[in-house]
DNA sequence: CTGAAAGCGCTTACAG
DNA sequence: CTGAAAGCGCTTACAG
């Protein structure tokens, strides 16, 4: 079923038919109702491919995302979407799972024309491969940055915020603190062990003892915590950078038979619902994630609109949530 | 940057080109790499819609989730993206919060040819619209059935796992069972309600209290309960459709002092990871998940290749997982 | 207010 | 093995 098809239902050509379909310009009433009639009739639905293939537009941006899963980003995935409907836009996503051939593939729908932009939530390091690939697409990065300044992102202060956690669990007489932190390629987790480290340094703290989980799951914080209880020197309290890695690390603190805060302080990080969930409820830093979704939007749609527009950096504020863990 | 640069760059004709990109049949050697370093040199990327429009073929489905921060819609996806991405198809995820609108709208990729197919983890009832838009495309229903059987689904049995479910609080000594269901839109919980019902009156039981959750998060869980604990005949047992919902009913029973499973025993449903997050660690009844995704991709890809395939329903198992909540 | 025609960037018989 | 040409389904100056 093409606009052809409907012409010759409605008789009148294919530029009359396309005009009512984007009620466009003075199209005589009684052309409009009949060219409305054979749409409704033969239930014709428009071809996108077509359209979007001549019209250099589809209204659709990209959304690719590493872990859907994870809370935050299904948050901050929220406030994409709301702003981008708002303003008329379709989002896609994609979830890439860290996976470079899988992201290299959701690329080509912006390289195909598919989608009119792409907003990021991947780690900057593994970016510099896929920067090429989308070239001068319009694209902004949220809740991570690139290092060099070339392209539009939003997030908060990372360092601010890791150092004040710092500070917190120091004034609560903490004396060993371990850092749960994520993969270091992404620039947020090297901005919050900056943040731990610098924090230590202030107060003259020499112990320091970082884990790697092996990903932003709840497993692997679980894992980290036990390693990080096997350790000889074991830590009075433990700042995880995902408040998932956080509720794992809860859990091998239960399993352990050790109490908290006393035993353990633990602080997380985004303030999800999920820092709620457990028990002890999380004391953890709080991302205005829709918000920074929102504004990711904004600058993309800046950025499509106005190609030659420079990139911009927006710090969002953030908020320490004090709880019952720490 | 279009076939036809490259052609004049290289010194052939765009069918050339086009044989190239799709290796297919024989080419040249020598055209073969004048072809190809045009293409390197130039920076090309096929425009998709072009190709998808001509070939009338993506190589994409779509799928759509009324939540994704849903732990157990996520995992489904995994399995989803696994499969798909096995057969060499990409998967476009659309969050639709229930809203009619938006689903609507993202259906537009699939009467717009964007997709080959589709996916829906929403609500049946609602569908009912959305089906004349759908029309004939490939379409399968995941975890979640139409009451009449045209259109492919694959889920577990709901009815028998509440009945399931209900014998075993019973034998436990339960008496007063509550259900914090979902809404009744969804086939599956009408179908998880009458496991209930039919699980109580199997054993002579009158007590039968149902609340209906606002939606499948934590704080309607969480509200739910505290509806249920201001009944004046307390419940000594509930059971939620969703670890979600449980999750929230947890923290509720908690708050109000009371200890599981010896003043509450909770039974949660999906067997998700946020089960084995919470204290104490929720009973539940586990979804082969991902295995759930997988078939789903399986039975599109079927109605793809061959569009006149009656519709078929896959039926797996589901396990009860006794933890220290019930 | 309306229609004929060009063109978006591809693929694919068809002829050679 | 290769190229000229038609055509996928739209939109949009342009002329009337």
């Amino acid at each position: 079923m093409s606009i052809q098809k409907i012409a010759r239902l409605a008789g009148v050509s294919v530029a009359t038919v396309s005009r009512v379909l984007n009620n466009s310009e003075s199209v005589k009433e009684k052309n409009r109702e009949r060219v409305l009639k054979a749409i409704a009739e033969s239930n014709y639905q428009p071809n996108l491919l077509a359209r979007q293939l001549r019209t250099a537009r589809s209204s659709m941006i990209l959304v690719l995302v590493s872990n859907i899963a994870n809370p935050f980003c299904a948050e901050v995935v929220k406030g994409i979407e709301e702003e981008a409907e708002k303003n008329g836009f379709r989002i896609l996503l994609c979830n890439t799972g860290s996976d470079m051939a899988r992201s290299r593939s959701a690329l080509n729908l912006l390289s195909g024309k598919i989608v009119d932009g792409i907003i990021t939530m991947d780690a900057s390091s593994r970016l510099p491969e896929l920067a090429t690939l989308i070239g001068n697409a319009p694209w902004v990065q949220c809740a991570e940055y690139a290092d060099d300044g070339d392209v539009s992102c939003v997030g908060i202060n990372d360092v601010g915020a890791a150092q004040c956690v710092i500070d917190r669990l120091l004034a609560r007489g903490c004396q060993r603190i371990a850092l749960i932190n994520h993969d270091l390629s992404y620039k947020y987790a090297r901005s919050r062990e900056e943040g731990y480290h610098s924090g230590l340094k202030a107060h003259q703290c020499e112990y320091a003892f970082v884990k790697y989980a092996s990903d932003l799951s709840f497993s692997a914080g679980k894992a980290a915590m036990q390693a990080l209880l096997r350790h000889t020197e074991r830590p009075d309290a433990v700042f995880a950078v995902s408040d998932t890695l956080a509720a794992g690390a809860v859990l091998a603190i239960h399993e352990a038979g050790l109490k908290m805060p006393q035993d353990i302080a633990v602080v997380g990080f985004d303030g999800t619902e999920l820092a709620e969930m457990v028990t002890p409820p999380l004391t953890t830093v709080y991302q205005p994630s829709k918000e920074i979704g929102r504004k990711a939007v904004g600058l993309l749609l800046n950025k499509i609109d106005n190609p030659e527009a420079p990139a911009e950096r927006i710090m969002m504020d953030w908020q320490y949530i004090s709880r019952a863990s720490a």
